[in-house]
DNA sequence: TTCAGTACCTTGTGTTGCAAGGTATTCTAA
DNA sequence: TTAGAATACCTTGCAACACAAGGTACTGAA
């Protein structure tokens, strides 16, 4: 059900505060949005890739160091469309509802 | 962005009358979603499949007969899940959309 | 009798998300 | 001092999904 929704979850929390992996699964999991390991290291390195995101090692006083990523200016430009189509969608389904319930 | 979601899409359109390939591509047109045929054919097989569709065939004043897909009682239940389901997903992206405005 | 319109369907491809498995670092407790 | 737990990173292989492209068949009109 969540598909393609995670990209749009990820730079939305990006956007608020830079991140590294299991904080972003630990956020997405407070909002019951459950995603494993596998699915968001790969994410994350194709974001990366597409110039959406960008990273820096960070030392952390419990365990190794951390790859903290924050979003870049073209990942604002991308999160504000998927701002855009996520309004869009959440709008069709809630017309569809609607129009099923008379 | 809409990935995983036409499934639910499709139980809440049927949930509100019967309709054919066609016509619920049209419905969903409406509302912006837009879905090719290569997409709906195998979704409403594999729903059929699943039990939560069924199917009647109808003669057409215009064009070849028509394949009636209805919804079946376990499709209702399972559209019932799925509510739950956009709805928590809805409040979980709202939430995070919040968090990092302010 | 051919063409446009409608409706059905399949195949092959790229993307996505996940389970499972693997490495490395740090701290703690035996 | 060393074995384990906790944390963090990552990869591989698989199944599901959405789509583009291509194909069949029926009907009515030119």
């Amino acid at each position: 059900m969540r598909r393609g929704v995670l990209e749009y979850s990820i730079l939305l929390i990006l956007a608020g505060g830079d991140g590294y992996a299991s904080s972003i699964i630990n956020k997405l999991k407070e909002v019951n949005i459950i995603v494993a390991e596998g699915t968001i290291y790969p994410l994350l390195i194709r974001l990366k890739k597409l110039d959406l995101l960008t990273y820096r090692w960070e030392e952390s006083t419990q365990g190794p160091p951390r790859k903290y990523y924050m979003i870049t200016d073209l990942g604002r430009e991308q999160l504000a469309g998927l701002d855009a189509a996520w309004d869009e969608l959440a709008k069709g389904i809630e017309t569809i509802r609607k129009g099923h319930k008379e």
